[in-house]
DNA sequence: CGAATTTCAGTGGAACTGAAATTT
DNA sequence: CAAATTTCAGTTACACTGAAATTC
């Protein structure tokens, strides 16, 4: 595909534009960890464990954008390789509470190594004050708090 | 999902957020234009067409970004619905030259003031200039010619 | 009781692949 | 011959749904 070719109509679309960059962006990034076996959510579930702390799976899902379904999927390839832990909630049985574990640091520096990469690849057209205020403006886009398109994870 | 409790490491992340606000953008336009039987590489196909004038199939879909299987199945529809017209190539049997019908043009129109107003929904949080600087940061990733993580699409 | 959590099994749509038939 | 185009059939990855079992 060559954008510079695309209709005005479409070089001019939010919606379009997002899902062209999201396309490549998701390209790059699996490319980058898919040697290390690693998928995506790993990388967020992982991250969310390390900065804030164990957590049940439900709120992890939730503050990483991830369906339940799937956090359950990605955690059971994470607690195979011993990068997470799950425990039982002494405090409320419907809950696991899973942990990172020394293990999991180690594969997430890896992985955010390799992610770094990608991002680097990515916006290598744009320069820093540029990236920086990508970041700001999509950051804007996605914290708004009515539910906008998104779907509603019960 | 509150973004706002994802983790610094997701919610700084360029490819997260691309992937996140894709995900929200791609929910309002199709939920903007499923009521009118419509899909989003619609509006691609029908705006190359209308902008640019007849092109092949293969041409088109480099020029939306759309694979060259989907190109045929969306072709299929909007020539059932008498949206665009495929006639053989006089110079080239092995082209199709695709061209848009007056309905197309009409249903063009139609299906851009749905878009546009899933686009205002999905910029809401972001001022006039702000939106216009989105849009020009996104083309900048978008438009580099360089094979950055797309499919080739051969 | 209603609501939340974990899990599984499965759906739907989107991007993509491989190959056949044709023509350049 | 290689390369490009159209088409079809099928695959894969992803987001998501529904429901069961359990617990609050």
């Amino acid at each position: 595909m060559d954008v510079s070719s695309a209709p005005t109509a479409l070089r001019t679309l939010p919606s379009w534009l997002l899902n062209q960059a999201a396309l490549a962006a998701n390209h790059l990034v699996a490319d980058a960890i898919e040697p290390l076996g690693a998928h995506r959510s790993h990388v967020a579930l992982l991250a969310a464990l390390d900065e804030l702390g164990p957590d049940s799976q439900a709120a992890l899902g939730r503050r990483c954008g991830i369906d339940r379904s799937d956090v359950v999927a990605h955690l059971n390839a994470l607690e195979a390789r011993r990068d997470i832990r799950r425990d039982p909630d002494p405090d409320d049985a419907r809950r696991n509470i899973v942990a990172i574990t020394p293990s999991g640091r180690r594969r997430l520096a890896t992985l955010q190594r390799h992610i770094a990469g990608a991002q680097d690849e990515l916006l290598a057209p744009l320069a820093a004050g540029e990236r920086a205020e990508l970041v700001r403006l999509l950051t804007a886009l996605v914290a708004e708090p009515t539910d906008r398109g998104r779907r509603s994870q019960h």
